[in-house]
DNA sequence: ACAATAATGTGAGATATCTCACATTTTTCA
DNA sequence: TGAAAAATGTGAGATATCTCACATTATTGT
């Protein structure tokens, strides 16, 4: 992670106004940063004491389980704000935060805590936020124990493929659906069995697409 | 539903104070008011127009899928809001709450919408439970998925037994859980086989505390 | 350019969980 | 108090998903 420049800052700050999240002039608060590709936000397990606005990127936030398995809980992307809760909780221990890519996001330190937590035009905000957080990983997950992964599958397809190529990582999509990598390529092979996929070089590419629409929207 | 009179609602508003949750005076804008056992708060897939601050009771939330399964997403209990993301969102469809015992509960009306939104200690309240109940949900369900209802269970019954015994209902635990009746049964029926419990006739009797914690303990 | 690492791919067998069909018991309510 | 509904219980077979062991192919860093 490093700190842009005055002049990129600006740059953000322009492009991406942030004023009527507040009520008090977040500018001296806050800087803009940028994170590589792969790198870490939050380190699983550590008691973070920045606040972040991510503006640009993805990322992948993660818990590790006992036994091993991890687990792919959300796909953030910008923007959204990163660490919310633990300016709420004290001392509350995070989730693992990686960037997919290139990430930059406005940082807010904690030393202006006590004006954002009592400042109305942030807190609602911010109640909207985790509140919609909650109502998507809430369906995200009732659907995952209530439907097949053939079902997810599909509409995850539907979802993230672009022109009409599926081409995601396996290893990051079968943590994210919730089920091992061997079945991940099983109900994969099966699509394409079902010539509803076609394997190629760039990608899985989508053969039948009336097919995946109904296996997809078997899901609400 | 019905609300209580003027003498109950003292008497509940006295036993929990609520004021310090709004720099209003909410007095005018609330009444208290009693649920009968297994009525239902909120209708699924209803609009509702009240805000809810659970004082006394439990009950139970649920989705019901396309394909007719039915996820018990929550059990909240008081004390608590209901109704708040609704609150939040204009026309945002609720899930299925029911009661599971007589439940009391402030109930505020939305007459006072703009005076809550702009409230900091009421938003400041709501921005952490909403933190909280995110957080919940998310280790309810990623746990889910990272075990077998074998560890999940022996942690649900160490968590609900009383007095070293399990009598739950199955067709509500196996929602709860998210696997159907059948393999609830068959996993109660193999912790008999292995002696950590015992059926008698008001319910399972633990025998193995250190066992049922061993398979407990495999979860965070 | 090469070694190391990560990602991909596959087979085979195990396990967890589901579906369905049906029997019994308990609870509810008219 | 009797009929209906809900809850409980069980068997048998199907399916979804996992584990592990190993082979191949990309990607990355030096």
């Amino acid at each position: 992670m490093h700190i842009l420049t005055a002049e990129e800052r600006s740059y953000y700050l322009d492009k991406y106004p942030i004023d009527d999240f507040f009520s008090f002039d977040i500018d001296p608060f806050l800087e803009v940063c940028k994170f590589d590709k792969g790198e870490w936000i939050f380190q699983e397990g550590s008691f973070p004491d920045t606040l972040y606005y991510m503006i640009e990127g993805k990322a992948k936030i993660y818990m590790t389980h006992k036994n091993g398995k991890v687990s792919l809980i959300e796909y953030p992307e910008a923007p959204r704000f990163m660490g919310e809760i633990e300016l709420l909780n004290e001392a509350r221990y995070t989730k693992g935060v990686q960037t997919v890519t290139e990430t930059i996001c406005f940082s807010i330190t904690q030393s202006c805590k006590e004006k954002l937590l009592t400042d109305v035009l942030f807190l609602r905000k911010l109640c909207v936020f985790l509140g919609e957080k909650a109502t998507k990983i809430t369906s995200k997950y009732t659907q995952n124990q209530a439907y097949p992964l053939e079902n997810r599958l599909a509409a995850f397809i539907q979802l993230s493929s672009d022109q009409g190529i599926y081409k995601e990582k396996h290893t990051e999509i079968c943590e994210y659906l919730g089920v091992s990598y061997r079945h991940l390529l099983y109900v994969l092979a099966q699509f394409c069995e079902e010539k509803i996929l076609e394997k190629k070089k760039n990608g899985y590419h989508i053969m039948n697409r009336k097919r995946l629409s109904e296996l997809a929207q078997e899901i609400q």
